[in-house]
RNA sequence: GCCGAUGUAGCUCAGCUGGCUAGAGCAGCUGAUUUGUAAUCAGCAGGUCGUGGGUUCGAGUCCCUCCAUCGGCUCCA
């Protein structure tokens, strides 16, 4: 008898050689029927395997991640069988589940596959989940399995194994297929009920572009066709909120091919927009003791070469800018930080002048691949909410804990309440990535380290993902499809303070290095408009949206009053217009919530009689007649429950 | 940069296997209507079909180049 230990905290003793299905059976056959995955001290294994010794058992369903998980992993299995069927002759690589289903990278040799050739793909694989084959591991030699793969000229099968621990390997087999597999799957193939293939994408063999381009097949599945419906229906609802539809729609920002492509120009409603969010930044700042700077968007080559990042990354950027006389360079600003350690350099400092705080929205030009463009959220030319702290040893703790207040500050003011706290650090294995020395790298990253524990953020570490010159503790939230990306940045150099030879007298009357703090609490404006109105749905807070009313006159008779009515508004900082075409009122209300004005006045007989607005809020509420004065109040109290000061 | 897809009016889209002067709705303009909580009616105007080449008697439609966009990969100071 072994003893099997269930979450809850309940021992029961069962035969050695019990499956977690049995165990699932033990306690309910309604469980019994779902559970499809099962991890055993902390392992995952089948459902159906065999439980030899005591230990805890976590029994899975569709509703648990780990559920999903097993259930997109066997999908890949049953797509793989699809594929080699119908493709005879392809190498498969490996097909893991991810966030949202699954992927196959497949070599597909001299054949292709596109969109067109999807349908026949999915019919193929569901014909084979009907069959409610069982997936059945079993144990492989080294030998045996090398044998097997080489026989298929599949080298990279080859590769994998060969990188695997001889004892360790276990094939999966279900109905006529094979596959190389750690584990994890559910029951059989039958609990597949859809499954659709997503799309198809290049994606280099171990992620390394000098390797062959695999075909990436990407692919869900739901144990209901009704789940993949509403899966399918939760992605074009998740495409209305685009920041690249909103911006176009609510006429913030557009493009020109003429222009060139990531050079966003910010139109008339975007630039205030962005303006108010930078004057919110600026206030915060400057309760925080930072003070403005302005650095021009070229500098000559020999600024970038001190600073190291002409040798990291000049040839893979706009080229140099050339003048008349010879031998002069120029490039565009790549970043702020290499201009404002030389505005540090300006004059001698003192340590009693320390903290200095730099801060500058900063303009900065950086040549991405054309591939990896995207909207806002990534483009060749951005703004910057940058500054730079250039303090002593024994202040980098307190300034970088200031900071951290100071970008959760700004994340909270703008409902970004999902976020995830990431500790980028050096990869050890990659030292030429990386300017500076290793004792350097040791000091920024703990100060980081402790800086994240001491405030109690809950924060992850990457390694590989720090900066050219040190470590990061960066702020991610999710776009709308769910794609993480890198919003506030809070960063520690020990390296840019020695490059520049940056100096300030201490008390000792000797010269110091400073330390050097890089921050951003937005990132770059354009990421983070891009970010907010894929949160918002383009229903910015109050303080912050373009247009907070519009007055809807009912008839011509009354665009005067309406006028009037605009007036005081604009004495109350009530950002408001008035919609004077010759409508009804159903097509103004209309045409206000599509372009998703948050209050609609509302202005006829009654109102001017007297004095007052009937107020609808975006969305549809009727809020009835009001005074000026009492929407004002209104107004007032709804900004200031959102924007806090910091 | 790489793999795959897409590009028709300001916007959203139709245009089958190549065949008259390329269509629709919304937006725009003109006129009528003077409107009370998500689309009043009528008329008008608007496109060298992303670009450049090619195949063909004939190209929006087929082929190639380039540009841009979308989904990934790689990259992200």
């Amino acid at each position: 008898m072994i003893k099997i230990t269930l979450p809850d905290g309940s021992v029961k003793e069962y035969e050695k050689g019990i499956t977690p299905l049995d165990v699932a059976k033990s306690i309910s056959e309604g469980l019994a029927r779902n559970v499809i995955s099962a991890k055993f001290n902390d392992t995952v294994v089948e459902t159906v395997s065999s439980l030899d010794e005591d230990g805890k058992l976590v029994l899975y369903t569709w509703s648990n991640t780990e559920g999903k998980k097993a259930f997109w992993h066997s999908s890949s299995h049953i797509i793989a069988q699809a594929l080699e069927e119908l493709y005879p002759g392809i190498k498969l690589t490996i097909g893991p589940a991810i966030e949202n289903g699954f992927y196959y990278d497949v070599d597909f040799g001299e054949s292709s596959v596109s969109e067109k050739d999807f349908p026949a793909i999915e019919q193929k694989a569901l014909e084979i989940a009907r069959g409610k084959h069982n997936f059945k591991m079993r144990s492989v030699s080294k030998k045996d399995a090398l044998q097997f793969y080489k026989d298929q000229h599949n080298e990279y099968k080859v590769e994998l194994i060969e990188n695997l621990e001889d004892g360790t390997i276990t094939f999966c087999d279900h109905d006529t297929f094979t596959d190389l597999c750690r584990g994890g799957h559910i029951p059989n193939t039958g609990i597949v009920k859809a499954i659709k293939i997503m799309n198809v994408a290049g994606a280099y063999w171990r992620g390394d572009e000098n390797n062959t381009q695999l075909t990436r097949v990407y692919g869900i599945s739901f144990p209901k066709q009704k789940e993949l419906t509403e899966y399918l229906h939760l992605l074009e609802e998740a495409k209305k909120r685009d920041h690249r539809k909103l911006g176009k729609e609510l006429e913030l920002f557009t493009f020109s091919q003429k222009v060139g492509q990531g050079l966003p120009l910010w139109l008339p409603k975007g630039a205030a927009l962005r303006e108010r969010l930078e004057n919110f930044l600026k206030k915060a700042q400057k309760k925080a003791g930072y003070e403005m700077v302005i650095s021009p968007h070229i500098g000559q080559k020999e600024l970038y070469v001190t600073s190291g990042h002409y040798d990291k990354y000049g040839e893979d950027s706009f080229q140099p800018i050339h003048t008349p006389k010879e031998d002069e360079e120029f490039l565009l600003k790549p970043m702020n930080c290499p201009h404002h350690c030389e505005i540090f350099n300006s004059k001698p400092l003192s340590y009693r002048e320390l903290p200095k705080r730099f801060a500058e929205f900063g303009t900065v030009y950086r040549y991405e691949q054309s591939g990896e463009l995207h909207g806002l959220t990534r483009v060749r030319g951005f703004t910057q909410d940058d500054a730079h702290i250039f303090c002593t040893p024994d202040q980098l703790h307190q300034e970088f804990l200031n900071v951290i207040d100071l970008s959760l500050y700004v994340l909270g003011s703008l409902g970004f309440e999902n976020f995830t706290a990431q500790v980028s650090l050096r990869d050890p294995e990659k030292p030429e990535k990386y300017i500076g020395s290793l004792e350097n790298w040791e000091k920024a990253e703990n100060a980081i380290l402790n800086a994240a524990e001491e405030k109690g953020l809950n924060f992850v570490i990457e390694k590989g993902e720090a900066a050219l010159y040190g470590p990061k503790l960066d702020f991610m939230v999710k776009d709308a499809l769910g794609r993480n990306w890198q919003l506030g940045t809070i960063q520690v150099d020990y390296n840019l303070p020695e490059r520049f030879d940056l100096t300030y007298k201490g008390s000792d009357n000797e010269e110091h290095r400073p330390v050097m703090i890089h921050r951003a609490p937005f990132g770059s404006m354009e990421r983070f408009v891009a970010l907010l109105l894929e949160h918002t749905g383009g229903n910015f807070p109050l303080w912050l949206t373009p247009d907070q009313a519009i007055l809807l006159p009912v008839s011509e008779k009354h665009e005067k009053y309406a006028e009037k009515v605009l007036n005081s508004l604009e004495n109350h900082e009530i950002r408001a217009l008035v919609d004077v075409r010759n409508e009804t009122v159903g097509k103004k209300i209309r045409e206000a919530e599509m372009n998703k004005i948050p209050f609609m006045l509302i202005v006829g007989e009654k109102e001017e009689e007297q004095n007052t607005i009937s107020v609808r809020k975006h969305g549809g509420e009727d809020l009835g007649m009001l005074s000026l004065k009492e929407f004002a109040n209104l107004v007032e109290k709804e900004i200031s429950s959102t924007l806090k000061s910091f």
